[in-house]
Formats: C-alpha cells, sequence, structure tokens
DNA sequence: CTGCTTGCAAAGTGTTTGCAGGCCC
DNA sequence: GGGCCTGCAAACACTTTGCAAGCAG
C-alpha cells in the first residue's frame, strides 16, 4: 500500500522493513497508521490519526490505532509526547523519515492557543546533564510539552501590562 | 488528618482572607479542599482531595471539588501541575502555607514508578530565559512536569538486565 | 495452519456541565 | 432575599480491553 497518488513514502518503507526485521507483522492498518505520520510536518492525536487513516484505508478502527501506535512506539518507531492535559500528540521517530528534523526535538505549548512548538533537543541538554548529574534522573526531553504562553498570546494578552 | 478540631491551619486562614478580600464565599467545601491542601506535603490529585475532604466534610461532592479547585485556580491559591497523561496534580501556592517551598517549583515525574519529585524552579530560569529572548514563549516551570527516569528505577533496569 | 491482529462495543479514567435547590453574604 | 455554590447524574474526551473472526506469515 502506497500513497495515494502513487509513490510509497520512504518512511513508511524503513518503518515497514523494521516490523518485517522484527518479526512483526504487516497490516493495512499499521501501514495506514505509517503512511499518515510520514506525511505530516506536525504533531497529531490518536483521533486525527484515526480520521486520516481512515481515508486511506476505510473501516481501521480507532482502537486498532491505538493498539498500532503502541506496538510502534514499543519498536521506537514512532514517539508520543503528552500535552497539557489533553490528547497525546504522535510521530515518527525513525531517522530519514520526512517529517524527521536533524536529531531529536522537545515542545512547547501554549496554554492559551494550544499551539505545540518544536524546541531542538539541544536546548535542554545542560538541564538534562545538570539533572542527571545531581539526582541520577534522566530526562526524556521529548515526551512530555513544556507548558506556557507563545509570543503571539502573551502579546495579545498583554495589552497593556 | 487535622492538627485540632478548632485550630484552622495558618494556610487555610491566609486563602481564607484572600477569598473575602476578592469577595468570593466561603464554603464548607472550599474549606475542606484548603485544609487538605494545606495539611500535606506531597501532591495530590483530584480525586485524592476528594477522598480527604470528604473525611473532613462529608458528602463533599467529586465535582464541587473540582469547581472549587478550578475557582481557588484562577484566584492564584492553588496550582495544578499536569503529569504523563494522568491526574493532574493539586498543592497550594500561597506564600507561607505549611507545604510551600521557598519559591516555585517545577516536577520531575518518573515514567517508571510514577514517582513526583520537586525541582527548585532555579533549575529551570536559564532555559526560561533563552525561551522567552529567542522565541517570546513565557515558560511556565511549574506547570507541567518533565518525564523521564529516576535514578531507582534506572539502576534496577540497568544492573538487573 | 497458527496465532497475532483486527473490529466492535463496552468499560475505565479524568474532568466538565445542566439543572434545581441550598447557603453565604 | 439575591445570586453564587452545591449535589447529583449524565455527558464528555481520551484510552484500554474482552471476545470472536480475520488475515499475515
Amino acid at each position: 500500500v502506497k500513497a495515494a497518488d502513487g509513490s510509497p513514502r520512504p518512511g513508511v518503507v524503513a518503518a515497514v522493513a523494521m516490523l518485517r526485521a522484527r518479526g512483526e507483522r504487516v497490516t493495512r492498518a499499521r501501514e495506514a497508521v505509517l503512511d499518515v505520520l510520514d506525511g505530516v510536518s506536525e504533531h497529531l492525536t490518536a483521533d486525527e490519526i484515526v480520521l486520516r487513516a481512515a481515508a486511506r484505508a476505510p473501516g481501521v478502527h480507532r482502537a486498532t490505532v491505538y493498539r498500532a501506535l503502541a506496538t510502534l512506539r514499543d519498536l521506537d518507531v514512532v514517539a508520543h509526547t503528552h500535552v497539557g492535559g489533553s490528547a497525546a500528540v504522535y510521530h515518527l521517530s525513525l531517522p530519514g523519515a520526512s517529517d524527521e528534523r536533524s536529531g531529536p526535538h522537545a515542545h512547547l505549548q501554549c496554554t492559551t492557543c494550544g499551539v505545540v512548538l518544536d524546541l531542538p533537543a539541544a536546548e535542554l541538554q545542560p538541564l538534562a546533564a545538570r539533572l542527571r548529574g545531581a539526582l541520577g534522573f534522566r530526562l526524556e526531553p521529548a515526551h512530555a510539552a513544556l507548558l506556557g504562553t507563545c509570543a503571539a498570546c502573551a502579546a495579545t494578552g498583554t495589552g497593556g501590562g
């Protein structure tokens, strides 16, 4: 199964190869999820993935997407990030995927408008090193979004102060 | 659970004073929530607060606790932190409360055992300054927990296998 | 063929909301 | 008394799970 307009996506090819190498089955639902994730530059919630996967593989069930995501997460093919108190967002974590930045990245979320911004992992490395040295705590920079107010919302909200 | 049947906790007194000053009503449910939060050093989920509040003010409903927490949060009397994908944890944010550290603190959560560790906000100030300078993003260090693996779980995971 | 995967629905958390009545001020 | 607050249940959003049938290998 490939992209609707023809050629298979490189990230899907790589992920499928990894699935086979690990002895995991390559199913329509898993391919659909991979194709969706490889086709976007932003981060998608499980529900958004369900909607987009259904467009290219009708009948794929919500629960199946959750299970596929869990499997792919265990294989380190996809990563998820907890944002605020709402739905987790998912993205490919395979090197070479269409949406992969150069190296891991952390996330910032605006508590006002909800936008999720990417942050190079390098920004968190000094902190990660301190935490590991002082507390033995091994930080996973991409696993939870940092919350705050983005520039646009801060400007709007300030008004006079 | 409570110091004595008649002696109110200092944090409750301060919070009640603030409620009256803002024209907010002082109710049995709100006092119960404040008393619970002022009596613990850890962070509690809404559900844990419901259980403890019920012990001191029988009949207080879950929904009421949520509404009380929302009100107190708007008044900056209470702060909440999102941890992983599970229930948010709440704590007093009034200066002088029994459980208040010197100044605000961030949180670390171990994804293996779930423990929540406190982290002085100073550890995040360099990062916060960079984010504000470079992106205009105003970080709220206490609003979301940083995820990773604590020293104990890292030791268990490494040494054994 | 074997057994992992899927689809379905229902349950399980965590949190919010509409309504009628109660309490604070 | 007025209007905010409460109790209740039900809805709501997100995620997981038991079961039988289906499909990958």
